[in-house]
DNA sequence: GCCATTTTTTGACGACTTGTCAGTTCTTGA
DNA sequence: TCAAGAACTGACAAGTCGTCAAAAAATGGC
């Protein structure tokens, strides 16, 4: 008895997870085939198959379903933090991984940061659904735990001292923002080639560097060999990550400057 | 004859003009107050008391407003770079002075970076107008232009030198990048002080001053009393902007850590 | 196998928006 | 004073979101 009332419940679960993966992922095709403008709950609606109705019962409404989508892929983003943390080795090659893991990140799943866009905008949040806002918020506090805890052991470690005011939170905000700001100006700005930024991703980890280096946090980018380095974490951590970036960008490789090894900066 | 055909043209223009303005205002007002997604084109013509059509006629769209706003913001925006940057004093003062209008400019213009997230999302630029699109692109060009030739400045006096594969635009593109991200994760970010940050806006100088340490741009930190700078440059070039925002935060001045003179760090 | 009850799904519909355009009002200048 | 053109208006077509009564499907007792 215990199972026939078991299994029957456990296949329902699954069919109305699936089916909140199969809305997730026709929405995630609409926003990056049409934008957000032309992005609509009838079409939605007609891909997968089901009613407006039923979509309804998944999500609150529009927006958040765009929360939705925004969840899935922070989830990814603090599962490659994850790992990067992992990474043995000294404590700035573990940032420098955090640093890998956040470009590999937005060349992976580049709709993300249009999903974030839409979402660090005007009054979107009140619209959402609790549980969902919640699940976000955990995801950017997981990521900024793990960074900070790179620090506090790098400070522990004698590797990186800060000014008596200052706390591992602030530095941490630092490196945050130059990498949001960072990665936001190139998935969304028309003219970086026009401006004469050739290969912007490689500049962030140049001033990636410098920042470190003011920070002091050693061994210093001029008694290390950071780009081998690079290739280690790469290999060692991201080999998967990796290999399918090379693959995407194979046929202009030498012109992004990551399809091949760092060495040749 | 030329007279009495002339003002009256001219006299049309300013009306023209003028209700322009009025678009703006009202729409700026609106987006503060109910946020992007009550925002109507019904609701602005009615507050500035005339039709939608006559709105349709400034405007291509409700996105060619938007855009229209922004444009407007970052006019303000340029001048204030501008201004920092004819500061007399050493480069690294300057690029300071470019730190400092960013952050006023945040703080007088908060709206800016609603409408700057919304800009900089899904399929946004092709419903506007190409010339309100010309219009903020040179902007956004200005200002880029004016930090990379503060750079330039530097290197030239031998305060700054990059190493060889560098170009001065992709220091520009890191300064933007932290800068543009700390602003946007302040504007926008629902818990930084659950996290810890009590005041992000101090953390950002911080980490300049740390980058162009890193950048060995001289004076270094170390040796010269950047906190002292800033109180310069906040009477000499900023003293209107500067007395608005200690009106406007006086109430808790220590606070934000602005509303008194820096040394307090 | 049958039917009463509960759960799930549906899509037509109300409410609201945007952008248009035919018709009206205002302005200009002789 | 009035004709011609410019400017303005608001009803309207087209399209969207989110709801909810009714239909369909699943469940479970007999």
């Amino acid at each position: 008895m215990s199972t026939s009332h078991i299994i029957p419940k456990s296949r329902k679960q699954r069919e109305i997870e699936h089916r909140e993966h199969l809305i997730l992922d026709a929405a995630r095709r609409q926003l990056a085939s049409v934008g957000y403008f032309q992005f609509n709950m009838d079409s939605i609606a007609g891909e997968i198959e089901y009613s407006k109705g039923t979509i309804y019962q998944h999500f609150k409404n529009k927006e958040d379903i765009l929360l939705g989508l925004a969840a899935q892929t922070m989830e990814k983003r603090a599962e490659l933090f994850d790992r990067a943390s992992a990474f043995r080795g000294e404590s700035r090659e573990r940032i420098l991984a955090i640093g890998l893991a956040s470009d590999l990140f937005m060349r992976l799943y580049p709709e993300h940061f249009r999903v974030e866009q839409i979402l660090r905008s005007a009054s979107f949040w009140e619209r959402t659904s609790e549980e969902r806002r919640q699940l976000l918020k955990g995801c950017e506090f997981r990521c900024f735990g793990i960074v900070t805890g790179i620090i506090r052991d790098a400070i522990s470690g004698g590797h990186l001292s800060l000014p008596a005011e200052m706390s591992p939170e602030e530095l941490t905000f630092g490196l945050w923002s130059m990498s949001y700001g960072a990665h936001t100006i190139i998935a969304t700005s028309q003219s970086l080639e026009e401006i004469g930024l050739k290969n912007p991703h490689e500049s962030v980890f140049f001033s990636f560097d410098k920042l470190l280096d003011g920070y002091r946090w050693t061994p210093l980018s001029q008694d290390w060999d950071y780009d081998q380095s690079k290739v280690r974490i790469l290999t060692d951590v991201f080999p998967h990550e990796w290999t399918l970036i090379q693959k995407q960008q194979s046929f202009h490789a030498r012109a992004t400057g990551m399809g091949n090894s760092p060495q040749e900066r």
